[in-house]
DNA sequence: TAGATTGTTAATCGATTAACAATC
DNA sequence: TAGATTGTTAATCGATTAACAATC
């Protein structure tokens, strides 16, 4: 049976592909079961198999899944192969970092040009990328169908820049400004926040410091006097 | 009472803290209703209560909490307030933006370098901050008893980058490889996945196309013919 | 055949939401 | 006082995990 998916599901499928990708031929076998992946990667292996049976119905039982197969099974699934394209706002060091980033191609990402509102900024990037006037951005975005826009501006422009998004067609943001983004309801908003990851990080950090884990610079060997 | 805290909350309450500073001299008022500060960000006044009465004490009926209050108790839960030292491995484009990103000291992290094994790369960077030889890494982060190491070398290099972090006394680790790392049971890894986002809005624009939201150019006005 | 592995149903667990009592 | 708002207890919801039947 298919299951409906989740959003939980759907974050671990490209944990499943980028595993099943680094399998080489040293791995001995043209299939994989579902507990050998669930092993590696410390997810229950139930979930696992109810994750690759929600997308894939290629397991048997006794042999697995064939390795190829569900590669082909999850890029698809995901649509990393059909090329959506993405324009950039915002052309400081990460919106650069991601413009020239040859690596999104294999997620079916395609990022056309930056743009930015600083005419120092504008040109040409090495990898032949141009950076534009921000005026330009609803022009290009309808004229080539674009459907997803990224966000890298300073917080205080980013709800601005994400109105003229929506107003120029694109159906889905990658925000990577720490603000909470107000949008139409059938628009997805994506956010990779930096700070709630920090959030995370400082509060272990934190945590250890309280449980006497770490005391201030002694050695863990004899921190159980 | 104070309720114990679960990874969801505590990655609401970035959330929390930017909006409250958003809120200028405009509001009107020193205080603020979790009401208020549900509606803002979309969500449900009951779990922002409940959040908030995990970290405080200071609401009161009828009058909301003091802004200026909750922000430092926030800043101070997520360990703000006190400096955690940072290296990066891995100088590529994204290194060098993060090691150059002034932003991040107040979420509280210093990066103090960068190391990578390509001797091209070493040397300063703009804003006085060195990128020095992996070599050195393990020293630096023994004498200067650093916690937090982020990764953002290729993939088929993290692990290896991350083994040394954890023999280099490292508590936590950022990781912006799109792997699964294998750590010791008390090293917090935080993924910082690109590749888990782009399958969200991936899978968002197919849905929508697959559901008939869209057809290929077709506009939305006359969708519903 | 026997055993490994899949897929599914049922139980558990935890987070969210609803209802409501307490209080400034 | 009355009403707005907090904090808490109970109900709901959804995801994870356990148990097990099906099968190559």
């Amino acid at each position: 049976m298919i299951y409906p998916i989740s959003k939980q599901t759907l974050q671990r499928l490209p944990l499943y592909l980028s595993y099943l990708k680094t399998l080489g031929f040293e791995y001995g076998s043209e299939n994989i079961s579902a507990t050998t992946i669930a092993n590696a990667l410390r997810l229950n292996q139930v979930q696992v198999r109810k994750d690759l049976a929600s997308i894939s119905s290629s397991g048997k039982p006794k042999i697995g899944y064939n390795i190829q197969t569900l590669i082909v099974e999850i890029e698809s699934f995901l649509g990393y192969d059909n090329i959506n394209e993405a324009v950039i706002v915002g052309a400081g060091r990460l919106g650069t970092a991601l413009l020239t980033f040859q690596g999104f191609k294999e997620y079916g990402l395609d990022i056309l040009a930056a743009f930015d509102s600083n005419p120092e900024k504008l040109g040409m990037t090495a990898c032949s990328k141009p950076i534009l006037p921000v005026e330009e951005l609803k022009e290009m975005c309808l004229k080539f169908n674009i459907r997803i826009g990224i966000i890298t501006t300073p917080a205080k422009c980013a709800q601005q820049v994400c109105d003229l998004l929506v107003e120029s067609g694109i159906q889905a943001i990658w925000n990577f400004a720490p603000v909470h983004l107000i949008v139409p309801p059938n628009i997805l908003v994506q956010n990779e926040n930096m700070a709630t990851s920090l959030a995370v990080l400082s509060n272990h950090l934190t945590e250890r410091i309280k449980s006497g884990e770490e005391k201030n610079g002694t050695r863990s060997d004899i921190r159980e006097k």
